[in-house]
DNA sequence: ATCAATATTTAGGTTGTGCTAAATAATTTT
DNA sequence: AAAATTATTTAGCACAACCTAAATATTGAT
């Protein structure tokens, strides 16, 4: 089925929304994410059910039928395909991708997407370690935890970031921190959570808030 | 100034029509241009008037002002180095990639096309020898004419086509002929303007039609 | 269980981009 | 020059995707 733009945007707001929750989405978070008012959500989510793209019960919210989740995972791999491409050939920085990803995942065309895969050498995971659905909706999934998880003296590898927002990409940058960074927790202040690292051979402190965002894999 | 897809795929057309005739553009060639109704050619074309970005005059048609030219010509820009990176880095075929370019030109950012023009090699060209404008609007213009403008044992190298539909290029291959081929005109016709040509090694005929559509740059 | 607060939907309006049918202007033919 | 033909515009309708304000349903507190 051919989508427009603010379908498909919806589609993965939706999706991304019943990840981080397994339950059904409400009307008030589908607006809020999608930053537009709770009644267009209403209009979008009974035009996207008419489409058989997911349930709808009025007052109850919405959960994507398994067309819904297809598509909606097609259109996720093709956003962070063109992540890696924007990243990896054209050397952004992976806090400058998402926005431009955005637009170009709208682009209708499997051949497209087919051949750049392949160009871009079948990449599993995208700049922020997100992992890339496979044509047929398959998802690499890693044994990674959050940073905040570890002890002291656990360490790991980063993988990736649970938030990919240009401030905290931009602040990881100056903690030298990257995907692929080893990380070693030194200490763990039991009062505010917050942590001292080792990050390659130097120490570094961190808040709580950032040991919750970023993945790890441990050794 | 931020257009819609539409309003982009108007101005492109405006341009392309300007270019080919010299005249003011009228509704009705618009409208055909863009596969739509004289009606919608005229309502778009008093929204595109009211944004300055052309002078329209009722019952007499359109004409480009310098900011629509330019807005034009950036939207070429855009679509022409799109069709460099699908054939020399995806290898789509050149008659697969105007479908797919008509998309990806509508994508807003100065600094994809800046580093996606550096990531090519800065073509001057694209895959149907078209010339790419510059960021300031600049066409390489080069010598180059109609097949059908040369007379017998003239010869030359093919340096793109005026048509670049799917059929034609397809038929173009079929004979051999593709950007860079050395041609030399064996014989003319008078009666209906058919030509033998040298392709390579080979001879071959072809019509006055087919001869209007290939462009050469004479040794 | 009732009421207040919150969430959601509905009603009705706006803008962009298309359409058809009818009106009007321009051009060509006679 | 008038009539016929063709080109163009206008009027009015439709749909997607937004909005605000009002109505209604659900949830949570008393
Ligand atoms: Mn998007
Ligand atoms: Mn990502
Ligand atoms: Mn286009
Ligand atoms: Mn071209």
């Amino acid at each position: 089925m051919k989508l427009s733009p603010s379908e498909e945007n919806y589609l993965k707001a939706i999706y991304h929304l019943e990840q981080a929750s397994d339950t059904g989405v409400t009307t008030n978070a589908l607006a809020q994410r999608m930053e537009t008012k709770p009644s267009s959500a209403t209009d979008m989510v009974k035009r996207l059910a008419e489409k058989e793209l997911l349930h709808y019960v009025r007052y109850r919210g919405v959960t994507l039928t398994n067309e819904g989740t297809k598509s909606a995972l097609q259109i996720i791999r093709k956003h962070r395909l063109w992540q890696v491409f924007l990243v990896e050939k054209l050397h952004f920085h992976w806090d400058q991708v998402a926005e431009i990803a955005e637009q170009l995942e709208h682009v209708h065309s499997e051949e497209l997407i087919a051949r750049l895969e392949r160009f871009l050498g079948e990449p599993d995971f995208d700049p922020h370690g997100e992992p890339i659905p496979s044509k047929d909706g398959t998802i690499k999934q890693t044994a990674k935890k959050l940073l905040a998880e570890l002890k002291k003296n656990q360490g790991g590898v980063c993988v990736g970031v649970k938030e990919s927002s240009p401030e905290f990409l931009q602040y990881l940058d100056k903690k030298n921190i990257t995907i692929g960074t080893k990380i070693k927790v030194l200490g763990k202040e039991f009062f505010d959570g917050s942590m001292v690292i080792l990050v390659g051979k130097d120490q570094s402190f961190i808040s709580k808030k950032t040991a919750e965002n970023l993945y790890v894999q441990t050794l």
